[in-house]
RNA sequence: AGUCUCGUAGCUCAGCUGGUUAGAGCACUACACUGAUAAUGUAGGGGUCGGCGGUUCAAGUCCGCCCGAGACUACCA
């Protein structure tokens, strides 16, 4: 055996982060702390695939330090935690930096560049930071392999999700349907949601608007309105274009509604419409006028410069659905269920703060109005009609016009922003449609209206909300599923998955998997060109096998293309059943199935590895973690694959972690310049000091705010103290040769302070493993650093420096030094999870100079295991009496003038409880060395001297007392001495409060000490202290040769001494001091390792001072 | 706009199922202590616990509304 390593004279986190990393990876620790674990012991761990095409950021740091601690705790729990890398390799972002490289737009692939070409170019951008992302995983002390990652563009990844999808396809889960999406007409393409939240896409524009008037059925009317004669009813709109579709009105049901009788300003005839009553002053501006009767309303002329209108009757919304009405714009008629259409229907989305509180709904149009039209009963039908090949279409082509057939308006633009430059006409259709409506009487008004409108990132033209054909998982079904299996899932926090991700389970909809796109896993469904036959293929074999059926019976040459991206796989050509070709539907699935498919994926589940998902042996993950930004993410997809393919949960546990925003809660943006590069950040502090903060800061699912300052304190405070805590153990062990050699000495054998370290210890490792089992990291951190802080080293250590200096090598100083030696140790295996360098840098200095360990490192050990046995509640308490008499004491001698040096008669305490003298007894002689007093005596109330006070305990009184407590608590406190003796002596006592009467226990009475009249008292809670400072010749003396052992030892440690060096003294003569050593002469000579003290006349050396009245020259050799 | 989270000392955070005078660390000031110490101790300043209302003997804690910050979803007549 070896000494113990002192290579490090100052803690250097960075320096130590370079070794060990250097040591784990010439030992491969990593990759025996899994193999090294029984496989049948399996804890799952899934890794979220991050994406390479951009740099990893501090809050990767985060997210990835808790995914780490679980992994290393479960390691050290004894399971095998497998990490499998991956990477994110499709989707738009990676499309969208290849544009932007090659400086060319989605149209002009297919063009300027093949398909072939820029697929090509994103599969080699999407790599473009792998290195980077490497050297960081690294450099943070992230376990994870990254030699044998997952990557999604493989064709083996392909096929597992091909397989997936084929599973929901044969379930009857997987169709095609249209929704409402943003569409670029210009482009000629669909939006997804992040291209429209580009910067500058939403933009105010000033468009025409109508409020139109829609002709009530009479007949349709409830009783209330049938005697009015025609009442329209008022809507409206900023897209008038939409009006020809239109085919239901919404209504709120909770909303009021009111008849108005007025004359319309176009064509002056009398009118009776309806709207909501909040917004009729806001409809009936200008020229509008409230009649003040009958009589003002019908002598109205149509040259008079008010019009005047009358409110009539108030109903609900409620009561008016149902209602029908003329169609508005009978270009066309819906193609399904006309009898549906042209109804009034309710909507909870309907709200007064603009228009007329009844919103115009056009299902083709509008996401909301589809989703209120489908939700009506019946139905309300959209408006589509048969194109020329039988096709249900919308009355607006792809290209934004009119479709041809619809009279005046057909063939024309819906926006003139659509027109080719300069075509545009003068009138646009909003106005064509507008004019038409004035002359019908079917518009209330129409004007200029400023608002914010999206527009296409590319052609900056309006988007247009349009109905497009798209594939769909029919996750609704499967609905119910998902939320059961949700319950059992543990969130951390909870309230991320019973409240964010259970509302948006309850709130479904069907996942829209289509994306018109390039760079991504192909749909692998084939159709005939009438869509009447069609084919999901599963696998490689599948494809392969049909590929050959249909050379066969077309007469192909076709070969199974070696990447399944397109265009190959759009080149392959299929045969149906009836012997048709079949094409494959274009579209590639969302990305987000993609990693939602990593389970099995990963594995190249089915096609290999089939027990690992059926058997359970990698499937479901006991735990995963990824930021609360994947709720409808990452974590979606995981649950809503397993949940639809497999009818299982996808993970056990998710933490979801909060977001890293800079110190002054602002997020992080490059243009803010606010941005922390983690690299800089690992480099100067050490990972490891970055990772405790993160972790021990905040807790990780609360955004944390991220200060450098912040490592700096964990870096002094936890990582410092625990340094100078080792430090001090290896410098005495080394001299004393201490190698853990000698046998155990046991618990029970050894001092009252080392039992109380202990027991804290024992305490500490059941709740550090608590904490770390529910996943709550931030706790167990801080339970450690408080550990190592308060009671490692400011108390045992403190309290304990001298029984590793001074002495023999015997029992008592082999006990400090076993004691120690296993606190640090266990320290370093319960960091180890967080803090994996430092705690590894520390476990192996340890158990190298002992050899007691056989794991060559921390994190192929067992995690501690609590041994209640040595545990002691009742030491803990009196230990904790020590420290607050202590600290009282202390606060005396500072209140008085007395430096601690100086040492003191005695102290007296009042018994608070019978137990009380024997406690403080057992730790008497701590007190005593710690604030350097000679006796402690003990007082009763029967000295008289001392008084009681009383207080009552709101916790336990609050119940009985009730209304009362407010006086009883009174009247408590103003018991005398001679009532709570005789509380305490009887146990009960009864009391009497607005003339009720209560008993009341010694428990309902807390009873405390006031000052002690004439002594220097102080009181902390429950303990009070006096203290006697009169001071005799003995003290004084004492108390100078604690102050010349005080210079003396300065003087050494100036002198650069080594703690073994003996030494020779001279002192000035001085009279007061001879008296001084005369009495502790041998004393100061123990003290200091001198072999002689003298006095001389003369001393070259410095004075130094001794006390405010003594300064003298000391003078000291090295013998 | 909706859903969710958060708001406690200058800063970062504790505060258990409601209970006495709301705590800790950092920072600041002063004084001590130290043969492990970039450590520590003692004392001090600093809080209408985001605001208003309610329930209760009692509210930082429970309920309602509002304000502010953030995330996600949606984007509307």
């Amino acid at each position: 055996m070896a000494a113990y390593s002192d290579s490090l004279k100052q803690l250097d986190l960075p320096l130590i982060d370079a070794q060990i990393l250097d040591f784990w990876q010439k030992n491969d620790i990593f990759k025996k702390s899994v193999e090294q674990k029984d496989p049948k012991n399996a804890f799952v761990f899934y890794e979220g695939p991050p994406s390479a095409n951009g740099k990893p950021g501090i809050h990767h740091v985060m997210g990835r330090t808790v995914k780490d601690i679980f992994c290393r705790f479960h390691t050290m729990q004894g399971r095998r935690v497998e990490r499998k890398g991956g990477w994110d390799t499709h989707g738009l972002p990676i499309e969208l930096s290849v544009e932007k490289e090659l400086g060319i737009t989605k149209e002009d692939i297919g063009n300027k560049i093949t398909v072939d070409e820029y697929n090509a170019k994103c599969k080699e951008t999407v790599m473009q930071y792998k290195d980077v992302w490497d050297d960081i995983t690294r450099k943070m002390g992230y376990w994870v392999d990254l030699d044998h990652p997952y990557i999604t563009f493989k064709n083996e990844y392909i096929e597992s999700v091909w397989w997936l999808l084929s599973q929901l396809y044969k379930k009857g889960l997987l169709y095609k349907g249209y929704t409402i999406q943003p569409y670029s007409p210009a482009a000629g393409t669909g939006l997804s949601s992040h291209e429209l939240n580009q910067p500058g896409t939403y933009r105010d524009v000033s468009d025409t608007t109508v409020i139109a008037q829609f002709l009530t059925i009479h007949e349709s009317l409830p009783q209330f309105l049938e005697h009015y004669g025609d009442i329209h009813i008022l809507a409206w709109t900023t897209t008038p274009w939409t009006l020809p579709s239109n085919t239901a009105l919404t209504v709120g049901p909770d909303i009021e509604y009111v008849l108005v009788k007025t004359y319309n300003q176009y064509t002056f005839r009398p009118i009776q419409v309806i709207l909501a009553k909040e917004l009729v002053s806001k409809v009936f501006t200008n020229p509008f006028r409230l009649a003040e009767n009958q009589e003002e309303f019908l002598s109205y002329q149509k040259d008079q410069k008010f019009i005047p209108y009358l409110v009539d009757a108030s109903f609900s919304g409620e009561s008016i659905i149902g209602v029908r009405y003329e169609p508005l714009l009978p270009y066309a008629t819906p193609y399904e269920n006309p009898q549906n259409a042209f109804r009034v229907i309710g909507g909870n989305f309907v709200t007064t703060e603009d228009g007329t509180g009844i919103v115009h709904t056009a299902p083709t149009f509008g996401a909301d109005d589809a989703k209120v039209a489908k939700e009506a009963h019946p139905e309300i039908p959209p408006m589509l009609v048969k194109d020329q090949h039988g096709n249900l279409v919308p009355l607006v082509t792809l290209q934004g016009k009119f479709r041809d057939e619809l009279d005046e308006i057909g063939g024309k633009y819906v926006k003139n922003e659509y027109y080719p430059e300069g075509q545009a006409p003068e009138k646009s259709v909003d106005v064509e449609i507008s004019i038409k409506l004035k002359i019908e009487n079917k518009a209330f008004k129409v004007e200029k209206y400023v608002h914010n409108y999206p527009h296409c990132w590319r052609t900056d033209k309006p988007v247009l909300y349009y109905p497009l054909d798209s594939w769909f998982i029919r996750s609704t079904a499967m609905k119910d599923k998902m939320i059961e299996l949700n319950k059992t899932i543990n969130w951390k926090p909870a309230h991320t998955g019973e409240k964010r991700f259970g509302n948006w389970l309850e709130n479904l909809n069907d996942w829209n998997l289509s994306r018109s796109r390039y760079w991504g896993i192909p749909l692998p469904i084939w159709r005939t060109e009438n869509a009447s036959e069609e084919i999901c293929i599963d696998s490689m074999a599948q494809l392969n096998s049909e590929i050959e059926k249909a050379n066969e019976t077309l007469g192909l040459q076709q070969v199974m293309p070696d990447d399944l991206h397109r265009p190959y796989i759009d080149e392959i050509i299929l045969v149906s059943k009836n012997g048709k070709p079949m094409k494959r539907e274009t579209d590639l699935i969302d990305v987000w199935f993609d990693s939602g498919s990593m389970p099995y994926a990963q594995w190249h589940y089915p096609m290999e590895h089939q027990s690992y998902i059926d058997q359970g042996l990698k499937f479901p993950a006991d735990f995963i973690a990824e930021g609360v930004d994947q709720t409808r993410g990452w974590f979606f997809t995981l649950h809503a694959i397993a949940s639809m393919v497999f009818e299982s949960v996808a993970y056990k546990t998710v933490v979801s972690n909060g977001l890293v925003l800079d110190k002054n809660g602002v997020k992080m943006s490059k243009r803010l310049g606010n941005v922390i590069d983690p690299f800089e950040t690992i480099a100067t502090y050490g990972a490891d000091a970055t990772r405790w903060y993160m972790i021990s800061n905040a807790q990780p699912w609360d955004n944390l705010k991220f200060d450098l300052e912040g490592i700096d304190e964990i870096r002094r405070k936890f990582f410092g103290t625990l340094f100078n805590t080792y430090n001090f153990f290896i410098l005495y062990a080394n001299i004393d040769a201490f190698q853990y050699k000698e046998d155990y000495i046991h618990v029970s054998e050894r001092p009252e302070i080392d039992r109380w370290i202990i027991s804290k210890l024992n305490h500490l490792i059941q709740d550090v493993q608590d904490d770390f089992s529910d996943y709550e990291p931030t706790n167990a951190t801080r339970k450690i650093m408080e550990f190592v802080d308060e009671h490692l080293s400011n108390w045992y250590v403190r309290l304990c420096r001298r029984r590793f200096w001074k002495g023999e090598y015997g029992l008592d100083k082999i006990a400090a030094y076993q004691t120690l030696y296993d606190c640090l140790l266990n320290i370093s295996k319960l960091s180890a999870p967080v803090a994996p360098m430092f705690s590894e840098w520390l476990y192996n200095n340890l158990n190298s100079a002992t050899g007691r360990e056989v794991h060559e490192s921390v994190h192929l050990a067992d995690f501690p295991v609590a041994n209640l046995k040595e545990t002691d509640d009742a030491l803990e308490q009196r230990m904790d009496y020590a420290q607050r008499i202590s600290s009282v004491v202390h606060s005396i001698r500072k209140k008085v003038g007395h430096r601690v040096r100086q040492p003191l008669a005695k102290i007296i305490l009042p018994i608070i409880h019978p137990s009380f003298i024997d406690q403080v007894e057992a730790v008497k002689e701590l007190i005593l060395s710690e604030v350097n007093i000679k006796k402690i005596e003990y007082i009763t109330d029967t000295e008289g001297f001392i008084k009681k006070k009383s207080k009552a305990n709101f916790k336990t009184l609050g119940k009985s007392l009730g209304k009362n407590m407010k006086d009883g608590a009174a009247m408590i406190a103003e018991f005398d001495q001679a009532k709570i003796n005789e509380l305490e002596k009887k146990g009960v006592i009864s009391l009497t409060i607005n003339g009720e009467a209560y008993s009341i226990t010694p428990e309902d009475v807390e009873i405390s000490f006031d000052n002690i009249p004439g002594w220097q008292v102080g009181i902390d809670k429950d303990i009070t202290v006096a203290l006697d400072i009169s001071l005799d010749d003995a003290l004084i003396h004492e108390g100078l040769a604690k102050e010349l052992v005080n210079r003396i030892q300065n003087m050494r440690k100036n002198a650069d001494l080594n703690v073994t060096d003996k030494i020779s003294v001279v002192l000035e003569k001085h009279d007061v001091l001879e008296e001084t050593i005369r009495q502790f002469g041998d004393y100061i000579k123990q003290e200091v390792l001198a072999e002689t003290i003298t006095f001389a006349g003369q001393v070259n050396d410095e004075k130094v001072e001794i006390s405010d009245e003594i300064q003298i020259a000391i003078g000291i050799a090295k013998i």
